[in-house]
Order: structure tokens, then sequence, then C-alpha cells
DNA sequence: CAGTGGTCTAGACCACCCC
DNA sequence: GGGTGGTCTAGACCACTGT
């Protein structure tokens, strides 16, 4: 029991292990709010605000006037392999000792308007330029071409980019990263696709490109991230809102 | 002031105006919550669902010990053109006049193993194989390939598959869709896409594979939808919990 | 009708930020 | 310190579902 999180959390942490386990079956109610209060020594408020975020995890559904329903799985989520619900970064997801970086490019540049829109920055304002293979097991997985403000880092250099930027910015600039913006395509490899991952001229390419910024809506990274079209997939998970 | 909208909706839509039309301004605080919980004459707890549905959105931020911000406008989502948050359907997406769809193969079959999966029927359960080809202004735009349970369906017929298959669910049978799973993939073309999608051999397709399933959690559609690579983007918003 | 979830209140305490 | 947002309570009323 941590006190740090709060009660809603260590509820909803309970109840997605009771799902897991079974002991709350899919298609079937899981007792109701006033029993969970009791059962839970709480409020009713605070079951409803661990119940809401099991919903928006697709774990259970409330019908009004009727009960909580445990949702069964999702299929195809079943066999996915990266869940990518979460923009960590690399190395958050995959694991520490499998990813490395080959560094292509590592320049400072001025800031084409493009740039200039993506990382609100004003003219002749400087930006890194970099340019990673990121390797799995030693194998290339992902060509990211990404492009940081240099006045929010001034200090990154090649031994960071061979690990991870991300946990760079948690450890040494202690900058929390809150929210991105992605658009993925589909694209014809071009010669860098090409020479780096190791695909046919004419293979297609899903490319992941990326506005992400800090809590103050600062923008720190627009970026492309190109995988070989068979070697990743993109998930979402979508629930509606009852109130739409 | 429609009273059948919770309060805290009505007021995260005032706020939303506020915002939009520059009376809070980006990177400023907006009132702290007790000041607009007098403002609007409700309690604070329901100013915080409403900024809490704000947070949500991007619109704002909340630092605690602080106060509540606006976050600017995200810049790569000002020039998107399909939001494509909601899985509506391309009718409810782009227009009702615009939309018309070319019929290719409607037929019932029985089950695959894969199906049988992302479906979740049992052996021998009947599905409608579809695939249509939808049309904007006229102009070849996604190739769809659904398949869907007989049974939750019976009446289906062309004239629905002509104009869309959600209206007809939602005010036919008033069945709703409640959440939806998505991988992304990049493709080949094949055949088909480049006899009816007007692309080039060799061309890459956007390939969105879709699990669709009603409140209850029953599957009702599994599809695949193809688009020409330069044709359309898939966008997402990823907002961080604080939390984590 | 009884029982359920959805909303809302008035107040409380705490963690946190800035001065 | 004083002011902020985050959590939580005990109770209330309502909307809705089943019977």
């Amino acid at each position: 029991m941590q006190p740090q999180s709060p009660k809603y959390e260590q509820i909803a942490k309970e109840i997605r292990k009771r799902i897991r386990e079974g002991v709350y079956q899919p298609k079937t109610a899981i007792p109701d709010q006033n029993t969970l209060a009791d059962e839970f020594g709480v409020s009713r408020m605070t079951i409803k605000k661990a119940l809401d975020g099991l919903t928006m995890e697709g774990l259970i559904y409330t019908r009004r006037g009727d009960g909580t329903y445990v949702l069964g799985d999702i299929p195809l989520k079943i066999d996915t392999n990266s869940p990518a619900e979460e923009h960590l970064g690399l190395t958050a997801e995959l694991g520490h000792d499998r990813v490395t970086s080959k560094i292509i490019k590592f320049a400072i540049m001025f800031l084409t308007d493009e740039l200039m829109t993506h990382l609100k920055l004003k003219k002749n304002e400087p930006v890194f330029d970099i340019i990673r293979l990121r390797l799995v097991n030693d194998k290339p997985y992902v060509l990211e071409h990404t492009y940081m403000p240099q006045k929010l880092m001034t200090d990154l250099n090649e031994q960071v980019l061979r690990h991870s930027i991300y946990s760079y910015l948690k450890e040494n600039l202690n900058l929390k990263l809150s929210g991105a913006y992605r658009k993925i395509h589909a694209d014809l490899s071009n010669d860098f696709d090409i020479q780096y991952l190791n695909c046919q001229a004419g293979d297609p390419i899903l490319e992941v490109e990326q506005v992400a910024w800090l809590q103050d809506g600062t923008p720190f990274e627009y970026s492309f991230s190109r995988n070989r079209y068979n070697a990743r997939s993109y998930t979402v998970l979508d629930i509606s809102q009852p109130t739409a």
C-alpha cells in the first residue's frame, strides 16, 4: 500500500487485478458501487472515479439503472506487440539493453518555415537536427529524424543520443513531456530508408510524424519515425463517450 | 441552455468558447476553481470535472499549487483534414451528400479461424462479407473490406450499403458502437487497390485494421480500410497522465 | 416499484508552488 | 505564509433499468 497514490488509483488497481485473475468474469456484473464503497471503506464518489478510469481503459462498462459489467478481451489487442499508447520513447518501450542507436546526423541548423510553425520558434533560432538509426538486438528497426530547439537542451551530446533522449530529458533536465500529436502516413521508401533500414526499393514505409510538448505547451520535438512496413504497426484504443 | 446535459458539460462548453474567442489567452492563467465555482454558481467539484475534460482535450493544463493555464494551439493539428477521433464512419465524418459507395462484394460466408477470433463467434456462424469502394465527390477514396456477424443485422441490404452502415445500425437497430481497437499498417498495393483506388502498381497503402464493438463488448465489425498513401493520414492526440 | 449508476453539493484536508 | 489544485466524504437528488 503506497499512501502516495490516491485511493481511487489503488482501488482501480485492485479491481484490475480481480478482472485479470477471473474473480470478476467477462460479461458478468461486478458488485454495485455502494457495495464496493463499503468493501473498500471509501465513499461512492471515490469508487466512481476508479471505475471511470477502468472504463476509459476498456476494461468495464456501466449501464445507468442496471450495473457495471466486465468487458471481455479485445481480440486484436491480444496479439499486438507494441502498445504504443505512451510516447516514452523506444528505450522505455522495449527495455534498456536491447536498444542501441547509430548516429547518422547530429547538427545544428536554422529554421525553415515549417519548423518555425511546428516548434513555435522565431526566425533564426537554432535547432538540433538529428538523424538516428535505432537498432533492436542489433537489427535495424526505425529511422528517426528529430528536430529539437537548442535552447531547451544546451548540453545535448553524442553520448546521450546513443542512449535515450527521453531519459536524458527526464533525469538531467527534469523535463517531462505531457502530450503529443501524431500523424501516421504510409510513404514510399527513399534512398535513406533503403540504405539504413535494409529495405528494397519500392517498399512501403510506415511513418509517424509527431509534435511533442512539455506541460506548458512548449513544443520540444518535431520528428519523423520511419519503419519498414512489415516491421511495425501503430495501435489505438478508442472508447466512445456515452454522453455524445 | 439544455438542461439535459450535465452542468460540467455546459461549463466546459463555455470555457472552450472563451478560449476559442481569446477571452482566455494561451499561456495565461484562467480564473481559479473557486472563482469559477462562484461565477457559475456550482461547487468546486463540478468545475474540476469540467476542467478535467478540457485537460484531456489538450486545451488547458493544471499545476497543483499554481493554477490552470491555457495551452496554445497544437501546430500539426491545425492543418489536419480529418480528426478521425470518432469512429462514426465516413458519412458522419465528411457529410451526407458527398459520400457515395460502390458495392463490390456483398455475400455471406462462414467462418475462418481468424474471423472466429476477431468477432468472437463460434464455428459455422455466418458473417456478412462486404467490400465497398467509398467515393467522396465521385472520386475513389477508400476501399473498405468489412465482416459483420449476420445474426446482429438480419435485414442488411444493398440500399443500406450504398449509404451508411453506421446510421443504419443507429437508426434501425438502435445499436450504438462504443469502442474500437485499430492497427494502422503500411502495405503494398494489391490488384484490388490498383483497380479501384486508381493507384499505380507499387504504390504504398495506408491500411486501418479495426475491431469495433457494442457497449457490452460484442464485436460487430472487423474491417480493413485501405487508402492511397497520399490520400489520407491517421491522426492521434495523446495526453499523458500526470499520475504516471 | 426497488435498485442501479450519474451528477452535484458543501465542506474538509492535503500537497504543492511562489513569495 | 497564503493561495492553488487534487482528493475525499456523507449525503442528496435524479435518470434509468429491470420487474
